[in-house]
DNA sequence: CGCTGTATAAACACGT
DNA sequence: AACGTGTTTATACAGC
């Protein structure tokens, strides 16, 4: 999707889910697998690693590795990544915004857009850097590429909300203790709705639309599915269905679960989206990987701003086999809340705590086999890096030889 | 006709 | 107290 239009330069500044547009681009531009795990959190959240305990336990060893994999793979700064994830032609960079809905909006500024609130969320988190905002943010981001809301009711902000709630394809990441930055909370996508929701755009009415009014874009559909399949191929495994229906009462029933879909597109990776497909991980780091994804989430953040993954279920397993803490190698932070801050009881080690006198003991017993996976999930995503490195060579190497071929 | 998905409105609790 | 945020409930409508 091209730039954003409409936003006047303070209003940026205002909305750092857009001012950082440029590094967003960036951050596809590399696209390559340990990329992918970092395109949700800035590049902050690795200064500070050494800082931070050194035990294994700590993601920032992976953050590191990965980072060091993706820059030797990289090869040329700043070049696409060849990637299997990528077209071998070398695709263009994929951008963000409403799918073409620019020249829409020029056209009908004041009609109603023809997506869902859930998609509209959609775009605008996936619009952000980090893949998360606070519901703000998102006001904001819909106002500014969807001028019909302006001076629609407010109760389109309701709506909003509502669909935050009740939609399971969003999630909600908490705040970092004792950080008083704003109110609320960040908003993210599940990752295992994403396909739905993509699915969802192409369903709508722009995507089968005349080229004039840009309809959806191919280019975006495919920059989000690709992003898709990055997820997707780095071990993003669904959670068991029983997890999701418990994440949330009603709202996103129009998302089956990723399980049950099976997105039709041409991208030839796309049939990998079938969770059904085993990739060879062992269940535990399976269910790593998804804290490693989730990782992505609650290491988004800076140095100083540290968001914790918030499994939306309240039932989510008490034995906190769902959901990511960044924080939960230290107890400081139950030291210092004990509730942790948030009175969720939908967190996990929260909801030890409450539970019983000897929560503390399980939470920690709890904590550390969350280690053990997270320790397995970054073997997997080491060793996924690590088949990418290899492809990416291979193909460099197929294109140099065509070249030389074309030469002669 | 029933089900499902979505939109809208409203009420409430809670935190800042 | 006002406001923002998050949750829940209820209702209505459209599409299948």
């Amino acid at each position: 999707m091209g730039p954003v239009i409409g936003m006047t330069p303070d209003k940026r500044a205002e909305t750092p889910g857009v001012e950082k547009i440029a590094g967003l681009s960036q951050i596809y531009k590399m696209g390559s697998l340990p990329e992918a795990v970092d395109a949700a959190r800035p590049k902050a959240t690795l200064v500070d690693s050494e800082s931070a305990d050194d035990e294994l336990t700590n993601l920032n060893w992976l953050h590191e590795n990965t980072n060091l994999l993706t820059n030797f793979s990289l090869g040329t700064e700043g070049l696409p990544i060849v990637s299997p994830l990528y077209d071998i032609e070398g695709d263009d960079v994929p951008s963000f915004g409403p799918p073409c809905y620019q020249n829409q909006e020029k056209k009908s500024a004041t009609s109603k857009p023809p997506y869902s609130f859930s998609l509209l969320i959609y775009m605008a988190i996936e619009h952000s850097p980090n893949k998360c905002l606070p519901v703000k943010e998102i006001y904001s981001w819909i106002l500014d590429h969807f001028p019909y809301f302006a001076t629609a009711p407010t109760g389109w902000k309701n709506s909003v909300r509502h669909n935050l709630s009740l939609n399971k394809c969003f999630q909600k990441v908490e705040r970092s203790h004792g950080k008083v930055n704003g109110k609320g909370s960040l908003w993210c996508v599940d990752p295992e709705y994403k396909p739905n929701l993509i699915q969802a755009l192409k369903k709508q009415p722009f995507s089968s639309a005349s080229p004039q009014n840009g309809s959806l874009s191919p280019h975006y559909l495919s920059s989000v599915l690709k992003q898709n399949q990055v997820q997707t191929l780095k071990g993003e495994k669904p959670l068991p269905m029983k997890t999701v229906l418990q994440k949330k009462r009603s709202y996103g029933n129009a998302f089956h679960h990723p399980s049950t879909v099976r997105l039709q597109e041409s991208d030839s990776l796309a049939t990998s989206i079938d969770p059904k497909e085993d990739h060879n991980y062992s269940a535990s780091s399976m269910a790593a990987q998804r804290c490693a994804s989730r990782s992505s989430v609650s290491s988004l953040s800076s140095v100083d701003e540290v968001y914790e993954f918030i499994p939306k279920s309240s039932h989510v397993g008490s034995d906190g086999s769902e959901g990511f803490h960044s924080e939960e190698d230290t107890d400081v932070d139950y030291e210092d809340d004990p509730l942790g801050d948030s009175g969720y009881a939908s967190q996990p080690c929260a909801k030890i705590s409450e539970k019983g006198q000897s929560g503390k003991k399980m939470r920690k017993q709890t904590c550390q086999e969350i280690d053990e996976e997270l320790k397995e999930a970054a073997g997997s995503l080491l060793h996924l890096a690590g088949i990418r490195t290899c492809l990416g060579s291979l193909i460099s190497t197929a294109k140099t030889q065509n070249q030389k071929q074309r030469k002669k």
